[in-house]
DNA sequence: CTTTAATCGAGACGGTACGTCGTGTCTTAGA
DNA sequence: TCTAAGACACGACGTACCGTCTCGATTAAAG
C-alpha cells in the first residue's frame, strides 16, 4: 500500500508501536487483554489515538491478527517425497508450538461466527500454516515424484488436516507416531 | 447425581430457565453475548440469582455450553463398511450445520487458550462429534469387516479431521467431492 | 414486662446473643456495621432468625442501642453542693469516654432526623447522661443547698450542655479547666 | 484556588450539578439517600461521573455536607451587650430551624466516630453556628462593654451550648424562656 | 413420654447500591 | 495540524446487604 508510505512518519511510528504492543499482549495474556485501555497502557499511547487509527477494538485486534500473520518460510526441500513431507510435518508441528498458534486461533474462531472479517483471517491464517505443504507438494509435482493431475491444495489439506485437528480441536500432544502415520497413510493413497 | 434430585424443585426450574435462555442467546446472537446481564434480563431473572448458581460469566457460559454438547445420535448401521462410514461422513456434515457447531466451537476455542476448563470442554465437546464415526467402526470391526487390530479412534479422527478442517478452520462448506475423496483415500488405507 | 418471661427460653436466650453480639459490633466497628448479615455471622445465626425478632436493620439497631442505654449511677453524695457538682461533671466526663457515647449518640443522631424512633431514643439517651447531675441537685435541694424554687432540670442541662457541647459538637477533649469554669459560672447564678 | 478556575467550564457545571442535586436530596430525604445511584439519577448524569469526581459514596456525602457549610451572616449589632447577644440567640435559633440542621448535623455525627474527615467537617460547622455570636462578643469588647480578658470564643460556647442541646441533643424546641434565661445567667457571670 | 406446635437453620430469590473497568464519542489545549 | 489529555454516557462486572419466602430439623411444652 503506498498510501502507507506517504504516511506522517510519526504517524507510522505510532501505529507500529500500538501494533507491536497490541501483539505482545496478545501473546502474553490472550486476546481477552487487548483491549484498547490495556494496550493504550501498555503502550504509553492516549486512548484516543488508538481510536484514531483503528474505528474500535474488533479491529485493533484484527490487525493485531493480521501483523502476526506472516507467511511461513520453510527451507526448500529436494530430498525424496516422503522425507520432504515428513519433515514438513515436522516443522507444522514446530510452528503450531512456537507462534502460540492456539491463542491466535482461538481468537479467530471465537469471533469467526459473528464477523466476517474474521472469518476471512481465520482462513489466511490457516492457509498460512498449510502452505509450506502446498509449495512442498508443487516442488516434487514440477521434479516428477507427484503426478501432475494431482491437486496439491487437496493434498495438502489431507496431510495437515489430522495434525491440526489433534493440537486445535482436541487441544492434545503431537505424537511422532502420529505423523508417521499420517505420512504412511498418504503413501498408500498416493 | 441424587444431591440434584433432592434439589427445591423451583431451584432446579430456575437453574433450567438460566441455562436454557443462556443456549438461546448463545445461538441467537453468540457467545459475546452470554452475558450475565443479557442472560438475567431475558430469563427475567434477578442478576444475583445467576451468581448464586454460577461464580462468574465464564462459568456461566462454561456450564451453557455443557449443557449444549449431549452425545450425538446415529441410528446403527449395518451395510456395508464403506456405505457406513460415508453416511456418517454425510450425518456429520449436517450435524455441523444444523447444531450450530461454529458458534460453540469458536466459543470454545477462544477460552481454551488460557483457560483449562474450556479446553476441557473443548475436547469434549470435539470428541462428541466424532464418537458416532467411532461407534460405526467399531461396529464393523465386529462384524469382521475391519481389522481387530485398528485403532477406531484414531481411524475416525483421520476420516473426521479434513471434514473438520474444511468446516471449522477454513470456514468452507463441505462438498460432497470432499466426503467422497475422504472416503477413497481412507479406504485405500484400509 | 411480664410476657418476656413467659417466652420459650431458647428464644429469650437467642434474643439475647443477638442483641450482645451487635453491642459488640456496635462499640467495635460503628453503627454502620450493625448489618443483619453481619450481626447474624458473628452470633452464629441465622439471618431469618433476627428477622424473626425484629422487622428490619433498623429495629435492630435501634434495640441495640436501647440496650446500651441503661440509668447511669452515680454514688450518692453529700458534700457540700459545689463539690458534689464538680465531682458529677468528673464522672459524666469519664462517662463519655468510657461508654463510648460518640458511637451511639453519633448513630442516634444519624438517624434521627428521618425516624422519630430513634428521636424519641436519643432524647432518653441524653437524658440518661443528665440524670445523676439531676439527682445531686435534687439531693442538695433537699438538704437545703439549693432553693427550692429551682428546676433541677434546667440547672443540669445548663451544667452539662457545655460539657457535651465541647465533646459531641466540636470533638474535643474536655479540659480540667473547662469543667472549673462552668461550674464557676453556675454558682455565680445561684 | 485557581487550579478550579482553569477547568473546563463543563466540568465545573456538571460538578456544580451534582453537587446542588446531592444538596436537595440531603434536604428532602436525608443523608441515607445521598446515595451515588440516587444522586446520579435525579441529576441525570451518569453513575460513573460521579466516581470521577470523587472517590466513593463518603466522600460525595462529605463535599455535599462542606457545600452547604457556608459561614453564616447576621447584621452588624452595635446595641447594648444584652440586647445584641439576645437577638444573636434568636437569630441562632431561626437559623437552626431554617437551615435544616438537624438533617446535616446527624449526617455528620453519624460518622464522625468512623472518620476523621466528618469529624473535621463537624467541627467546622459547629463552629460556624458559634461564629456569629463570636463576632458580636467581639464588637462588644471593641466598645468596651465586654472586659478585654474574656476569651469570645469561650464565652460564645457557654452562650450557644445550651441552645444547641435543646435542639440537638434532646431534640425539642426552643422556648423563648430559655433564651432568656440563658441570657440572664451569662449577664450574672459578666 | 410421646406428640404437637413454635422456633430455628439453611438458603433461594428479587432487589438496590456499591465501586471497577472497559467502551466509544466528544471537546479543549498544546507541540 | 495533528495529537495528548481527559470528561462524559453507557453498560457490564462481581460483591454485599436487604427483606421475603419456602422448607426441613430441633426443641419445649402439653397431653
Amino acid at each position: 500500500m503506498e498510501h502507507e508510505q506517504r504516511e506522517n512518519p510519526r504517524t507510522r511510528r505510532v501505529r507500529r508501536l500500538i501494533l507491536e504492543t497490541a501483539i505482545t499482549v496478545l501473546l502474553e495474556s490472550g486476546a481477552q487483554d487487548v483491549t484498547v485501555a490495556i494496550v493504550a497502557h501498555r503502550a504509553d499511547v492516549a486512548r484516543t489515538t488508538i481510536y484514531r487509527h483503528w474505528p474500535d477494538q474488533q479491529s485493533l485486534l484484527l490487525a493485531t491478527i493480521q501483523a502476526m500473520t506472516k507467511p511461513h518460510q520453510s527451507p526448500q526441500l529436494a530430498g525424496p517425497l516422503a522425507e520432504d513431507v515428513r519433515t514438513e510435518l515436522d516443522h507444522l508441528r514446530t510452528r503450531l508450538v512456537t507462534r502460540e498458534v492456539r491463542s491466535v486461533f482461538g481468537a479467530l474462531a471465537g469471533h469467526a461466527a459473528q464477523n466476517d472479517e474474521f472469518q476471512s483471517s481465520q482462513r489466511l491464517f490457516v492457509s498460512e500454516l498449510t502452505q509450506p505443504m502446498v509449495h512442498t507438494l508443487e516442488a516434487a509435482k514440477r521434479r516428477g515424484e507427484l503426478a501432475t493431475d494431482r491437486d496439491c491444495l487437496l493434498e495438502a489439506n489431507l496431510l495437515v488436516s489430522p495434525v491440526l485437528h489433534q493440537y486445535l480441536a482436541l487441544c492434545e500432544d503431537i505424537s511422532d507416531q502420529l505423523l508417521d502415520e499420517v505420512l504412511d497413510r498418504w503413501l498408500l493413497t498416493t
